[in-house]
DNA sequence: AATCGTATTATGGCCTACCAAATACTGTAG
DNA sequence: CTACAGTATTTGGTAGGCCATAATACGATT
């Protein structure tokens, strides 16, 4: 037993947030979990008093959110939340059947049973989520599942970009995994991807991921399309 | 014709760069092009000076290049040019690999005659550059190519996220080129891209772009790994 | 001489205050 | 009722200052 073990054991983690840090994760939540609507204005100063912090870390959060895509900045307007069209949720869902399909494929060639255990984890987690009518929990947990397909794999910055990506269409998953049958369909597609995994099966991993993610690209079109003419 | 693409042409495209969009852009190049090495220390007030502009702008292009992956920042001992580790760079253009597959199977099903026409274009120009040793145009050229694969297809977002990823491995990007025989090889496995998608065959567009994409990391290993001993 | 504590410096994080320019709003005169 | 001038709002950008922390240098103590 090494000393640095101990020394990583005992290492203080300390918050060491920044107050930066602080204010771009409320504001992101807050865009994300729909307290600033697609088209709202951020007015700089509003957000100042609201976050109660200065200008300088408001504006360094609204240029951060600005490169991840949940921002828009109109010139000599200021910044809005960011719109969401239909074309582009269906490339973002595109890419991450791509990027998840690759992560699957990987996965079922390495054949650890590892992976496997901790997949089947998060997927009973998510049934049990929707079993509750706990959505958040569906949302948390399958972020979960396809961290581990990821990290397993050590594919972290695919993940990093699957999950940039995810937040521009964050509300889009929490309505379509409230659609009829979701709750089934979906954790029965997902049980297709370990299946796959299991069996060392990396062609159908890589196809069941894309299936998953299809399926759910389809429901997120069918959702948008029926509520962009009511607007 | 119409007035409407009479105003397009008219239409004075403002610089209307904002003064940050101009730093950010300075600064980009500076690490790109290598002004600035891995591992730099970026200080705020010294870029204040060497750009001329404020704090204020210094940071928010700090945090955007922080976002982008450019920069990395070191808690309580601030910004530096990120590091590139081998693993990141293997893992970028795996990623790269799967998405310019997937532009490429698509150009190949679309099956319109344009897009090879483009495509060849750009393919004569790299090999001019390469013929001429301009190094700079044969990566102006190259990224050209990749462009029209994505936005041939509409796929702006997915190009977004190559252009994204592809900034970080740049300076490889301009080392695999220079290589041996790169000048030979590059162009040919290319040319092998527009021939299958000249045929419709996707499958065999999508793994020509994949071989293309594993050649340039497999040469980029190389590159890599025999200059971090000599650090 | 080795160690320990203390001042100094460099720097990031954060703040306030200010100005210029563009935009949106409003009230008034014709 | 319209046109226009003036006003408020808001962003883009600047200047400068305060505080906390980390590293370094320096000096004192044993």
């Amino acid at each position: 037993m090494s000393g640095a073990l101990k020394d990583a054991a005992i290492r203080v983690e300390r918050p060491a947030k920044t107050l930066r840090e602080l204010a771009l994760d409320k504001v992101r939540e807050a865009i994300v979990n729909g307290y600033f609507r697609p088209g709202d204005r951020l007015v700089e100063r509003d957000l100042c008093a609201q976050l109660g912090v200065s200008r300088t870390v408001v504006r360094e959060v609204l240029r951060h959110l600005e490169s991840e895509g949940l921002v828009a900045n109109l010139p000599n307007k200021g910044p809005i939340v960011a719109q969401l069209d239909i074309e582009e949720a269906k490339q973002i869902y595109e890419i991450r059947g791509a990027l998840e399909g690759m992560a699957a494929r990987l996965c079922a060639e390495r054949g650890s049973p590892e992976i496997v255990a901790a997949l089947e984890e998060s997927l009973t987690a998510i049934r049990n989520s929707y079993r509750d009518q706990d959505m958040a929990g569906v949302l948390a947990n399958t972020s979960s599942f396809y961290q581990t397909l990821f990290t397993m794999v050590d594919r972290h910055v695919a993940w990093g970009v699957v999950n940039l990506l995810t937040v521009r269409i964050n509300h889009l998953r929490s309505m379509t995994i409230k659609t009829e049958r979701r709750g089934i369909e979906g954790p029965a597609q997902m049980s297709k991807i370990v299946d796959a995994i299991r069996r060392g099966d990396g062609e159908g991993a890589q196809r069941a991921a894309m299936d998953h993610v299809a399926a759910a690209s389809a429901i997120a079109e069918a959702v948008l399309s029926a509520q962009k003419p009511a607007e």
